[in-house]
DNA sequence: TATACGAATGATAATCGTTCTTATTTGCAA
DNA sequence: TTGCAAATAAGAACGATTATCATTCGTATA
């Protein structure tokens, strides 16, 4: 367990809550999670965290570069670990499954357009809502 | 004023509320407004509604195909009137002004990915967060 | 035009995700 | 160890949105 390092590096005190946020995120077979998605698990994990510490955590750790937060539609939150490598997602509308993808050409334009209307990027989402098309779902919610 | 007609076609019976917010739309000079905006524009004319029938109102008209509504970050929702064209935004981290933008190549690789990927679009938003580049905003809250 | 009935409304309570407050506990440097 | 700032848990508070419900309104029909 090499974590302790993470948050110290990170400015950020070693504490319970911390470490076993992160883990979560480093263990979870489910890269995306809410807020409510860490503290349920973690308190079925036994372990006796407030929600606000989740959500302060969380927000910290976001700040500190090791999560990245996204905003779907539904008005909630999720985060995933930071890999350091942008990437957009394409959510199924059928089960929720959050697939990634990365397309050099669509970041190029997306910049072209910026600069041409007089703006400098500072952030981007890109969010595509889609059926697959099998028969069947392949994805499990 | 033919809004009337519009109403009518679109289902919905002929109301004051649904009249008033609809004008609202088609002559304020924000194209985009919140339920808030909304609540407090038809209260400062004088209107006497209540914040519960504008959300009832929007969704209605997002249903109905009259206005589109979007997520930006934040947390709450902003409509516009629906003219027909998709477009995508840029949002402006000074000021908060909205500009419009569309662009083919990008619609286009979105297309590619997604079939790629085994998705079939159902829906997408792509929003850009930038600042202007030149040294004062132009745009005015 | 009067009327009757279901739809629409306004007031307000409820809900949802998130943030704030505060008293208490913890990490960790001395 | 001890001390103190930083972090926590619990729950109140918050803003945006939705649900509830008694009352009013739009409109099809007589």
């Amino acid at each position: 367990m090499h974590q302790p390092e993470h948050l110290k590096s990170a400015g950020l005190k070693s504490t319970l809550p911390r470490l076993k946020v992160l883990d979560l995120f480093e263990n979870s077979k489910e890269r995306h999670l809410s807020a409510e998605d860490v503290y349920k698990q973690l308190l079925s994990s036994g372990e006796d965290v407030g929600l606000a510490t989740v959500y302060r955590v969380l927000t910290q750790f976001e700040q500190a570069g090791l999560l990245v937060r996204h905003h779907f539609e539904g008005g909630k939150s999720v985060f995933e670990l930071n890999k350091g490598d942008h990437h957009d997602h394409i959510v199924c509308l059928q089960c929720g499954h959050v697939e990634e993808f990365h397309d050099m050409a669509i970041e190029a334009r997306q910049e072209k357009v910026a600069t041409g209307l007089g703006f400098t990027i500072r952030d981007h989402s890109l969010h595509i809502y889609a059926d697959c098309t099998k028969k069947k779902c392949p994805h499990k919610r």
